[in-house]
RNA sequence: GGGCGAGUGGUGGAAUAGGCAUACACGACGGACUUAAAAUCCGUUCCCUGAAAAGGGAUGCGGGUUCGAUUCCCGCCUCGCCCA
């Protein structure tokens, strides 16, 4: 509950607020700005974030007696380089949403911490000999104080971090529940190795032979890993999200990513020999036009299956693919590689043999690594038999297979029993003679692929593993949890390419607790998505010694009500907590399957950025403008200006910092919401913040006074009787803005309240009163402030959300527009009930109107009551 | 190549899912205050013709539906993201 405001004196303590001292640190503003006119941001925003941390005005404890909400944002990496102006846009939105929740009798969760495991801190560590843990609390104050100093209503007593082992025994265990459900195992696989970090990278982490992060090289390298079995899930990670309000695109990226097709699983003989190898193919009403199979270059039987003549090209031609990425030997416009194996395979349909060739446009994780070729019916077979000069038979008419592959419906030739039926009915047909046969079967197949979660560093989760001689694992007991990183001094992998905690001998080498016997611990680590996987469900106890959560808090908090964040996140982090999140349902541990109902995605943030003619970068300050265009202060030498991504190396990226400095946080936050739509990407401009911040000084002028007193034109009763309408008109159009996220115009209609009171000579103070809940979400400090001058002892934070009185909308009279023809000609203003009739006589006696309908006649008149007249004239 | 999204003044962007296009803000220009500048305040600002009144044109381009289209339909162009 909100505490009482005690002590309305403001203090500044500007030194721990900044970090360093404030370049407006000048005595004299200090003592006199409290007392006198200016709109003193600094001072105000400081005294209202003591306060509401002092009273912790927004802790959240459950109360079955208020419908919960549960706001959340994706927590932040606490990087080296501090909060970015990217980070304050969702979290100023998700603010906006709890503020107004709260005041809408909500009782709201709305929590931050850090997913502090990760890369940076762990490479810091190796080129300092600082622990992570240091760098990584260092960090986490950083971003702490830069996020208090924004006046976000989080409740800090939820604070929580990933590298806590109070939180990492969670996950400990989380993993633990997995891998008894039988969901995690290890396997000897080709993955993804990037040899500048040293580790393994998940699929989703790779794009284009490279790093997603970094833009590191990836090659492929076969290593025994731990898996987690999200493929089991694809199914109901498919299915359950047609229920959820997520953005559209991020449900389609995820089921691209799921990848789901029907088909078939066919088995093919190798000729004169007793090979056999499964092929999965999407269109198996093909089979008859089947010329060629095609091996991965991974695939098991290449080798044994290679004549003498063609076995040295086989071996040089794995070599060379598997330095190549997924990607890159998909992509179409490469030039397709491949060698004959000398090996024929039989066509279980016709019993015709074909040849076997190994290609790197078959990839050895999807399907069975191996395909049947039909180049007459798909664009990639048909390139790569032109390329080397297979067969072509075409087995469905439509097309014009001497020109390019036909992929369309049509119907079946040269197909024997499939002949005259079209592609639907044959792929039943044929599925169905190929099951009778035991020759093959319907399946369903996944893109997919189960996920890659051990990672070889040491800033990671270890894994409660225990591995006994005879090669046996077993989970850690629970009581044993968490299973803590060893200390080292040295953090990089050992010289014969172990994980870094194999240095750990004495904690790589234990006992099993139960047999008393020697046990050896893991050394990887689990990949960062972990913590974040499920942090959601902790922010609901988080302080809860005896369990992850308690049953009783997760029942009432979960699940996420509005869950904001990056697009980026799309298929990684939202597709993993999904996985988990049902894995938990499962085991009984979680009430809903699905964690978040609400998904948002914001924008991103851009910047100009100037560069000159040789392409080298120049900061905003050294260039000014010159006509349209752009110029180099010190040179005059002309620049090019561009809207691109923040980045050091574009001298682009502006620090929140200096604007709290400058302009103060509800005016970052104000700008921040009024750039543009919250889930596009728009340009920061410095002018902007300034045109922001000019409004709060204008709101703050309408209130105070020169010698700091409430403004006289401010009276109990008697004020204009406008601002009264146009406040329950705000009100109105600023409560369906929120409900909609559309924030931008919810601060153009406050804008136009202020501009309208501006004007008026006498306010009445109950209208002025609400207008100051209406700002509260928005900018809370100078709301709060304006509150208690108003002479409130309470903090606005649970005042009830203002409602409007729909008889304050109704006007007495209206305008109404009247087109002739469709073309605008004149206005008339006429009483809020006239009739039709009454209406369409004064249009058409309007003298703007009159000469253009004069002579002709009307042959029919419309009326869109209350909004417009059109009238049609011959 | 396929899917999704976008294209509106000098700029960011508004416009009950068919009804006054350009709200709100930035920038620019003019004025007031000032010794001066900044800040602040007032005014103008989609384009063209016109002294004005007024008229014409304009929401990427071309068609269509409709009394009426930024909005719906068809075709095309450009940009972004995702997938191939």
């Amino acid at each position: 509950m909100p505490g009482v405001a005690q002590d309305t004196q403001i203090q500044l303590k500007r030194d721990e607020i900044y970090g360093c001292e404030s370049p407006r640190n000048n005595p004299r503003d200090m003592e006199t700005s409290i007392m006198t006119a200016p709109y003193d941001h600094e001072a105000i925003e400081v005294k209202w974030q003591q306060f509401w941390l002092e009273q912790k005005t927004f802790k959240a404890e459950i109360d079955h007696g208020k419908p919960k909400y549960y706001v959340l944002d994706m927590f932040p990496y606490p990087s080296g380089d501090g909060l970015h102006v990217g980070h304050p846009e969702g979290y100023t939105a998700t603010d906006i949403m709890a503020r107004y929740k709260r005041m809408r009798g909500f009782n709201v969760l709305h929590p931050m911490g850090w997913d502090a495991f990760g890369l940076p801190a762990e490479r810091h560590a190796v080129r300092t000999g600082e622990h992570p843990a240091i760098i990584t609390n260092r960090n986490c104050d950083t971003f702490r104080r830069q996020i208090q100093r924004l006046g976000l209503s989080y409740d800090w007593d939820r604070e929580i971090n990933t590298t806590d082992p109070g939180y990492y025994k969670w996950t400990q265990w989380i993993f633990s529940v997995l891998y008894k459900r039988g969901l995690a195992y290890e396997v000897e696989a080709p993955v993804n190795w990037c040899p500048a970090l040293n580790t393994v990278l998940a699929n989703e982490e790779v794009k284009d032979g490279k790093y997603v992060e970094t833009g590191d090289p990836v090659e492929k390298r076969a290593m025994r890993q731990w898996m987690l079995k999200i493929t089991e899930y694809a199914e109901r990670l498919l299915a359950d999200l047609d229920g959820l309000d997520w953005p559209e695109g991020i449900k389609a990226m995820q089921r691209e990513w799921i990848g789901r097709s029907e088909g078939a699983d066919v088995a093919f003989t190798v000729a004169g020999s007793g090979e056999q190898f499964t092929v999965f193919t999407t269109r198996p009403d093909t089979l008859f036009g089947a010329t060629y199979c095609v091996l991965a270059p991974e695939h098991p039987l290449t080798l044994r299956i290679a004549s003498e003549e063609q076995r040295a090209a086989v071996e040089a031609y794995i070599k060379t693919a598997e330095r190549k990425s997924a990607q890159d030997r998909m992509k179409e416009e490469v030039t397709k590689t491949g060698v004959f194996t000398g090996a024929y395979a039989v066509n279980p349909v016709n019993n015709a043999e074909v040849p076997i060739w190994i290609a790197d446009y078959v990839l050895a994780e999807y399907g069975y690594g191996a395909i049947m070729a039909v180049p007459a019916h798909d664009t990639r077979d048909y390139e790569f038999a032109k390329t080397f000069d297979l067969p072509i038979i075409e087995v469905i008419s439509g097309g014009n297979i001497a020109e390019e592959a036909y992929t369309g419906d049509g119907e079946l030739v040269n197909s024997s029993l499939l002949d005259g039926l079209n592609v639907a009915e044959a792929k039943k047909k044929i599925t169905h003679w190929l099951e009778e046969r035991s020759l093959g079967k319907g399946t369903v197949n996944y893109k997919l692929r189960d996920w890659l979660f051990s990672r070889q560093r040491y800033w990671g989760e270890p894994f409660p593993l225990l591995r006994n001689a005879d090669g046996q694992v077993q989970a850690v007991p629970m009581k044993d949890l968490p299973v803590l990183l060893p200390e080292l001094d040295d953090y990089r992998p050992t010289e014969d390419g172990m994980p870094p905690l194999a240095r750990a001998t004495d904690w790589v080498n234990t006992t099993d607790p139960e047999t008393g016997k020697p046990a050896y611990r893991e050394t990887n680590t689990m990949p960062q998505w972990a913590g974040s996987c499920w942090y959601f469900l902790r922010f609901c106890d988080p302080r809860n010694p005896d369990e992850a959560f308690s049953k009783e808090a997760e029942n009432y908090w979960m699940p996420v009500d509005l869950y904001v964040g990056g697009a980026e996140h799309a298929v990684l982090h939202l597709l993993y907590s999904r996985f988990w999140h049902k894995v938990l349902y499962d085991a009984g541990h979680v009430h809903t399957s699905e964690f978040a109902q609400k998904l948002f995605n914001q924008g991103m943030i851009l910047a100009y950025s100037f560069q000159d003619s040789q392409g080298k970068y120049h900061y905003p300050n050294e260039v000014e403008r010159d006509g349209d265009g752009w110029k180099l202060k010190a040179t005059g030498e002309a620049i090019t200006a561009q809207i691109e991504k923040m980045s050091k190396s574009r001298y682009n990226v502006v620090n929140p910092d200096d604007v709290v400095r400058e302009y103060g946080a509800d005016a970052m936050r104000l700008y921040e919401m009024f750039m543009g739509p919250l889930e596009r990407d728009k340009p920061w401009t410095e002018e902007g913040v300034q045109g922001v911040y000019r409004f709060l000084r204008r709101t703050w002028a309408l209130y105070i006074a020169d010698d700091g007193a409430i403004h006289s034109r401010i009276q109990e009763q008697g004020g204009d009787e406008n601002v009264a309408r146009e406040l329950h008109k705000t009100i109105k159009a600023l409560t369906n803005d929120i409900e909609n996220m559309s924030f931008n115009t919810a601060i153009a209609r406050m804008m136009e309240f202020v501009n309208t009171a501006t004007k008026a000579t006498a306010l009445d103070k109950t209208v002025m009163e609400r207008f100051v809940l209406l700002l509260a979400p928005f900018t809370p400090h100078i709301a709060e402030e304006l509150w208690a001058r108003l002479g409130h002892n309470d903090s606005l934070a649970y005042e009830n959300w203002p409602e409007y009185d729909a008889a304050m909308l109704v006007e007495d009279s209206i305008e109404i527009p009247v087109q002739v023809l469709g073309k605008l000609r004149g206005k008339i203003t006429v009483p809020v009930d006239a009739d039709k009739t009454t209406i369409l006589e004064a249009a058409k006696c309007d003298p703007k109107v009159l000469p253009h309908i004069e002579g002709k006649t009307v042959v029919k008149e419309i009326y869109v009551p209350g909004k417009m007249v059109n009238l049609v004239v011959k």
